[in-house]
RNA sequence: CGGGGUGUAGCGCAGUUGGUAGCGCACCUGGUUUGGGACCAGGUGGUCGCCCGUUCGAGCCGGGUCACCCCGACCA
């Protein structure tokens, strides 16, 4: 009660030394000694997995299959493709050597001379290549097609600077690559698995996101378009949550792969690639939280109830009894429980603690209240206690995780569409860029203007949104004419 | 790779004029507790990032080096 209920940095204070303790406290993640990477642990992996087996299934009522390709990729794959090289053949992790040997005192090991490979192999930062090198053999006829593959894996950019679950060395993700006998359902495709992200941020991240398609520059290498969901953090800065490319012809071409099509003329595939990552887990966690800890919606969260006894020892049967009868009949509504009867902690450690970890409802269970035969139930969403008679509680909870996971929804979304502005004067804009949030501004379509106001503010295009209703206007910057508005903001 | 900063117990930090290392949290033992991060008593834990130098003596002074963090360039 003395202390200082927080024990985390206040958001408004320093938002990113914040988010990290956060990571590290809700016990989500840690940095490891290795260069920039991360150790995932435990909880984090926990609701990593859940949006994985959601994720997965969304895929597969898509048609969507899954594969694994190997996590070495010969040096040459990644020049066949001019673009993808310049895009992707720089930070990456090398292997030069198959084999170490003892040093001559035995005081360690060296790698072996004699070893080295006569091609190096490159640790995949993401698997065009190798899987379009695959593809090749597996397309031969319009029947072949579309092949739509999808892995689950980990990839390596050897970035400069790392930030937790947003940017690390190594990261989780899935990547999807599909191939196709005609443009038109190429880029279909790709279209399609936007709305797939998106419709996943929204329905079970909670997170609202603007839909658009990336300008030129900001494309992925190799890709004629690059489709994005971008979500607003709580600092207004925007996360590039998910991507999905249009890739023409490109690696079709570059790897050689061609099918007979119904005139029996050859063909190149046109394909798509589109990925989401771990990065997800820090636009969940920059999204909703407080300065109490983690919000989890309740579609994601692992301990979806948490059930916590109040008593002394001679009333813990009686509480233990009420409790595991509970926690029975949450469970066979689909809810995922935890009875936390633990001795070594008293309460007041664990509210705190499940507040931290983001459990979505909180049922208090004591010695006192049961003898009027209620219990308390707090939301972690807006923190509100209740006193409930334990009759009929379940089927409460059950309808109180929903409320829950759209509020927190419609939370976010008001919290973005507060900070979407309509902007038309540079100069208010490089001030007003600064404390974040989204600017739609007319833009020329030039490169120059794109990289001006990159400069003058470090914001940039993140898309073309979709969903805008588009009128003809003029670029803020050139004062040329525009046809449309596009979404502008500083970013992660 | 540029600009700034920090390296002392698992974590967060203090360490005065150079005199041989301390606090809080965590951890362990015992006891009392349990309605919002418990208390008391006792205890474990250190090559002061590393190397070289100055000195009778270095956590502290000088030189070098490495690592990490923050701000840029790069990026899911």
């Amino acid at each position: 009660m003395a202390k200082e209920l927080s024990f985390l940095t206040k958001r408004s204070e320093d938002y990113s030394k914040w988010y990290n303790e956060l990571v590290v406290k809700a016990d989500l993640a840690e940095q490891s000694d290795v260069r920039g990477c991360m150790v995932i642990k435990p909880y984090g992996y926990a609701i990593w997995e859940k949006m994985q087996r959601i994720l997965d299934d969304m895929f597969k009522e898509t048609g969507v299959q899954n594969a694994y390709f190997p996590l070495l990729i010969p040096k040459s794959f990644l020049s066949k493709e001019a673009e993808h090289v310049e895009g992707f053949a720089k930070e990456c992790a090398v292997v030069t050597h198959y084999r170490l040997k003892s040093k001559e005192d035995k005081s360690g090991v060296v790698v072996d001379p004699a070893a080295r490979l006569e091609e190096e192999l490159i640790i995949r930062p993401t698997s065009e290549t190798i899987i379009w090198n695959t593809f090749r053999n597996w397309i031969h006829s319009y029947r072949d097609l579309p092949l739509l593959v999808n892995q689950w894996c980990n990839v390596m950019r050897w970035e400069m600077r790392t930030r937790l679950f947003l940017r690390t060395s190594e990261f989780l993700w899935q990547e999807g690559h599909t191939a196709h006998a005609t443009r038109e359902e190429a880029e279909a495709r790709a279209q399609q698995m936007l709305k797939v992200y998106a419709n996943f941020a929204e329905k079970y991240m909670a997170v609202p996101v603007v839909q658009g398609v990336k300008s030129e520059t900001e494309r992925f290498a190799g890709a004629l378009d690059t489709y994005t969901i971008e979500a607003m953090m709580q600092d207004g800065k925007a996360l590039q949550s998910g991507t999905s490319h249009f890739l023409g012809q490109n690696f079709g071409k570059a790897f050689d792969v061609q099918f007979l099509n119904k005139e029996n003329k050859p063909e190149y595939a046109w394909a798509t690639s589109w990925g989401v990552s771990t990065r997800l887990m820090g636009a969940l966690i920059m999204t909703h939280s407080d300065d109490n800890g983690l919000v989890l919606p309740p579609a994601l969260a692992p301990i979806q109830v948490v059930i916590i006894p109040i008593a002394k020892e001679s009333q813990m049967a009686m509480i233990d009894e009420k409790a595991n009868e509970l926690s029975k009949k949450l469970k066979a509504l689909g809810i995922s429980v935890k009875y936390d009867n633990a001795d070594n902690k008293r309460p007041g450690f664990k509210f705190a603690d499940y507040e931290l970890k983001g459990v979505p409802v909180r049922v208090v269970i004591g010695a006192r209240d049961l003898e009027n035969g209620v219990v308390e139930v707090m939301r972690r969403d807006t923190l509100e206690k209740e006193n409930m008679p334990l009759e009929g509680i379940a089927e409460h909870i059950k309808q109180l995780l929903d409320e829950i996971q759209a509020n927190i929804f419609k939370k976010a979304k008001d919290y973005r569409d507060a900070r979407i502005y309509e902007c038309d004067d540079y100069e208010d804009f490089k001030k007003r860029v600064q404390n974040g949030g989204f600017f739609l501004c007319h833009w020329d379509g030039t490169a120059e203007t794109e990289a001006k106001i990159k400069e003058d503010t470090q914001a940039t295009i993140r898309c073309v949104p979709f969903d805008v209703e588009q009128t003809p206007g003029v670029d803020m910057v050139s004062g040329k004419p525009a046809v449309a508005r596009v979404l502008i903001a500083r970013s992660y």
